[in-house]
DNA sequence: CCACATCTGTAGCGAACACTACAGATATCT
DNA sequence: AGATATCTGTAGTGTTCGCTACAGATGTGG
């Protein structure tokens, strides 16, 4: 038995078309001719790669995570907790005001309220946004056990803190928030990290 | 000539609903045939009273800025800056988690990003959210003003951080944290605003 | 070269969408 | 009471949605 005709289109660079429209119009607010257009195939070759449009969407989504944990290591390679905080913070103002990309970040603009029948989407999302906080927290525990951080520091709390402060730099991102405004945001929640981490 | 027949519904009441189901499923994700079932009309009384989806959001919204307004007059009357920060957290962090309500903010969960025709809302929603930030802000010029704030105490570095926070809480909420998770997350925030504060 | 498996483009499916035509009901104003 | 103006419920409208049937194209294995 043949293996059958081959893909046309480079699946890859289809996702990343994909999770650009995605990430402008929200899940519900992208529609399938816009997906096939952006990506430059038709309906039946979507459907077959991915499924659904919710498939496509989780398959942007790990596509979208691989390069977010590439980024991750990186900000959690930095030698102390404070660094870390600050790489995240501040790579964040950046990433979300990248004129390559649509405003603040997928994780978000994806869809945080979704209609009948998407309940899902909303809760994959916030899967993929407590996995980026859950890699903080571990690393803060880290720092802990290595008296980089205070006796009475909470890994948790800290690493929830920094997921929050982000996540309300998306927001602002979609008000219309430039870079310099983030970074501002960024500069004063570091204040606050350093407080809470020398506790 | 007459007045005609009179409207058999409270418009209002109505509102409340609508309100509840744009907040839950966001603008896109919400149906008419959800609004009506929710409101107890049909379609015909409701474009008569709201001309279309997108005006009855409108209205909504212009319902959910009032008692939003009555809400940050309390907010804005503390003595202290530092006291306006305060109570603007907390409350935030008890209003995004009442069970009264879906989780979050109408102004955020409302949608972030929106397909082709609705492209307003998300603008629309961002003034709102906006006119929040300017109401803190103009409070922090009195505060400094008044001596309240120290000299290098940026009343709109001030407003900005503290609207991203609470927007990132709505996210938060969306990701299905807690009343309590929200109330550390406004304690951490705090610090960084004293410390802001006393520049 | 032939059977087979998979992809591709065309064309269109049923369902759900926002919205409305219409006729009857109910008020006001003279 | 009669004329008029507006609201209400029924029953749809045309459009767009996510998705797919089908036939031809293009590869692999024998």
């Amino acid at each position: 038995m043949g293996m059958g005709r081959p893909r046309a289109f480079d699946a890859d660079a289809a996702l990343d078309r994909a999770m650009d429209v995605f990430w402008r119009h929200g899940y519900e607010g992208t529609t399938i001719a816009q997906l096939t257009e952006a990506m430059s195939i038709n309906p039946p070759s979507l459907y077959a790669a991915f499924g659904s449009k919710e498939g496509l969407l989780k398959a942007a989504l790990d596509r979208y995570s691989e390069k977010r944990d590439a980024w991750m290591e990186k900000v959690l390679g930095a030698s102390t907790a404070r660094e870390v905080a600050e790489r995240f913070l501040m790579e964040h103002a950046d990433a979300q005001t990248d004129p390559a990309n649509p405003p603040g970040c997928l994780l978000v603009q994806g869809g945080l309220a979704c209609g009948t029948g998407s309940e899902n989407v909303p809760f994959e999302l916030a899967a993929r946004r407590t996995h980026t906080e859950d890699q903080l927290r571990e690393r803060f525990v880290r720092a802990k056990a290595d008296r980089d951080l205070g006796e009475n520091a909470d890994p948790v709390t800290l690493a929830r803190y920094l997921s929050a402060v982000t996540s309300g730099m998306c927001v602002m991102a979609s008000s219309g928030a430039d870079r310099n405004a983030l970074r501002e945001i960024a500069a004063v929640s570091l204040k606050a990290f350093d407080e809470q981490a020398k506790a």
